[in-house]
DNA sequence: CTCAATTACTGTCATATTGACAGTAATGCT
DNA sequence: AGCATTACTGTCAATATGACAGTAATTGAG
């Protein structure tokens, strides 16, 4: 690592941003909150929420916890956050040289459409439409979206990742959604009734809190210790080409 | 994401460095490539290979090859390399604001102790010692070793990684090494064959290859087209606690 | 109050996978 | 030829999985 001064070249400055995308289930439909652009460049686009470093002692996830509350009104210690991972191509922000972090996190259904935020408009926008590119999105973001849906989508596999979209209490039948709908793919709710209960750790009784909705009151859980889920569980494949191999 | 101009404040400027976990096994151990740093800060201290980017126009993928170059002299075409994350607390660096993006770099054991660079001195140095403390490394590198360890470690189970640490070509009771040193664990050997050859594009035969040490020749293989591993090597729990759960 | 509708849960069984364990095959060396 | 060494092939009981159907507890309508 060369150092500051007293090198023949000058090292390029750079701005820093931080961008969230935040994952959340809205009537059985995995969404993302989306920010419209108030300024330029790509105003009137959507993009994710975020901003640059708010000064120079600001670490990147305190300015990732900031923007959650400035432009979520989401509090950073009740849901899910990990940093999914820089991205710094060279020619991402037509200002100059940004490189942005993106952290991915992940809410309970709200019901209000997102409160007050400084930006122009902020909407819960189907992850679908921004895959498919029907939702075309500021800079880089699409792909900054699809490298989180895939890490949420892999991470419930195998970690315990699918309680950060219930609340503080869920039932069986919630949690089965979560992974039906982020994977996209039914599962059969015996089985799974049956396999969540076998990994240790990952979900414990709510006391006797019970649900009462429209037919037979469910029990509550409540995310346990587990940081790992052994054994995963494994996502259905799409379908299977042929029968070779062995 | 605010503005570059017009602001009432400045954003803070940024030095963008890119650090390089290159991991790789030496006679059955896992071991780090460490730079011995012949500057200030932390002249004398072992650290990650790495450095500054170049100019306001390089990517920091492009960094990462450059840097894997210089100072391994190691071609990024023909090992595994991808990003860990972005390493941005404000006080990591004494020199000023810094953040490093870190990438996480799996060679083929090489015979060689490394080659020229510019650093003062390179040494390959299990990775154990890093972990366990006893050999300290400059800023928050031990931080980074240890997330690289752990990812290696996960991926080895979803991923074709342990091919990484192969040549072009290698056994299946080589493969079985870099799982058992990496894990740190005995594998059975018997139920590894059975299991590695049954996932899907993991590995496939290598041609009419043979390879002779001591004793009966092995058949080789070669990392086949395959990104994850269905279903998985599942890594062994280190102990069991008690029988409880249902 | 009965009955249908609705949601929550409990079992079963054939098959596939796993983990634990031992023997056979092909080479180099003496 | 025989031994050491490394590479591979089988077996079997226990367990996990996937596919399927029935029972339980509530609400609401008549």
């Amino acid at each position: 690592m060369p150092e500051i001064e007293e090198d023949p070249w000058e090292p390029p400055l750079v701005l820093v941003a931080v961008d969230l995308v935040i994952l959340t289930l809205r009537a059985s439909t995995f969404h993302v909150l989306l920010i419209e652009r108030g300024i330029e460049p790509y105003q009137g686009s959507w993009a994710l929420p975020g901003g640059f470093l708010n000064n120079a002692g600001e670490g990147v996830f305190e300015a990732a916890l900031r923007e959650l509350k400035e432009e979520a009104d989401l509090d950073g210690t009740r849901l899910h956050i990990e940093q999914l991972g820089a991205y710094g191509e060279p020619e991402r922000d037509p200002r100059g040289r940004v490189l942005s972090v993106a952290y991915l996190a992940i809410a309970p259904g709200l019901p209000e459409p997102v409160a007050g935020t400084d930006a122009s408009g902020a909407a819960w926008t189907p992850v679908e439409q921004v895959l498919s590119g029907r939702a075309p999105l500021a800079f880089d973001h699409q792909l900054i979206v699809a490298d989180a849906v895939e890490r949420a989508r892999t991470k419930l596999e195998h970690s315990p990742l699918a309680t950060a979209f219930c609340g503080e209490t869920f039932t069986i039948a919630e949690l089965r959604r979560v992974y039906e709908t982020v994977w996209g793919a039914e599962l059969d709710e015996r089985n799974f009734y049956r396999k969540v209960q076998r990994v240790p750790g990952f979900i414990e009784p709510a006391g006797t809190d019970r649900r009462a909705g429209k037919g037979r009151p469910a029990r509550t859980f409540r995310a346990g210790p587990a940081e790992v889920l052994h054994p995963p569980l494994t996502r259905p494949e799409p379908h299977r080409e042929s029968e070779e191999e062995r």
